[in-house]
DNA sequence: CTTGACTCGATACTTAGGTATAGGGTTTAT
DNA sequence: ATAAACCCTATACCTAAGTATCGAGTCAAG
């Protein structure tokens, strides 16, 4: 059988078992089949799905975007129209990240190359960087005197 | 006077009071100036540092590796070889999740196309083009028969 | 037919990252 | 000179995301 247990499923996606219980509750895994004595059965796919959210969770999503994430999968139940705007603000918000990412880097790899040319650093060119490409971004700006 | 009091500070970052005295505590950011009154003095620069750690934080990077990552600013106390090794790594770090995020984008953009070309989606584009490209990348993997 | 490994649901505990409150001093506008 | 608005330390509380424990049922191997 393709099917997996819940001990199965949890080690080969490299969690807990309560941490596959505590996905199910929050709606981030469907509920499995059960066998007769009620164990839960998984198909060979869902450990796709909790690496998935582990990944994901690395990149700075919270559990519920993930959840909301992962309810694009089935476009059955939505109207297409709010599939559609639901992944393009996704995509927005993953380029919003790729491109502050992109900014830390360029301020490390410069910092790196500055301190194998032995310069001294005055000020912190990581920061530096970052302000200059508006990745540190003004949030409530007020003007003072 | 070019120095703020905490309250200042809190709201030109976009941040609570209690959160700035939180970093402070957690050694993110240093022990400021104290005016006679006891009142913590920060210079100009430090809202660039405490947005520069929300930011950090939404790419999924925990307060004690932004700790890490702001100790690599002053490089005077550290062995610069040692400055460079850190920021490598956190240059790969950073990189992979790059290459993680494009290839979210590119599944849900996959995913949109399909959908505005209304065609009825079998299986799940996102976890597929995931397992792909080996952003869903094994864990323990374990041979079973 | 029992022992060890697995599972169940329910409940409680933990850790990270804040957020709120209490009880007190300070500064400033009126 | 006093009320409003700010700051101090210390302590308690909160949410998200797990992690551990309890008492009980299940199942495969010896």
């Amino acid at each position: 059988m393709n099917c997996f247990r819940i001990g199965q499923l949890a080690f080969r996606s490299g969690v807990g078992i309560q941490t596959i219980r505590y996905y199910e509750r929050r709606g981030l895994l469907p509920n499995p089949l059960r066998s007769e004595s009620n164990y839960r059965l998984y198909p060979g796919n869902a450990v796709g799905v909790v690496r998935f959210i582990k990944q994901t969770q690395m990149l700075g999503f919270s559990l519920s975007e993930i959840k909301s994430l992962l309810s694009l999968r089935s476009m059955e139940n939505a109207r297409c129209s709010d599939v559609r705007k639901r992944a393009q603000a996704k995509i927005s918000q993953i380029e919003e990240k790729i491109k502050q990412l992109e900014t830390m880097k360029q301020a490390l790899a410069r910092l790196e190359e500055l301190c194998s040319k032995g310069g001294s650093v005055r000020e912190c060119p990581i920061l530096e960087a970052l302000e200059e490409t508006g990745a540190v971004r003004e949030s409530r700006e007020e003007v003072t005197a």
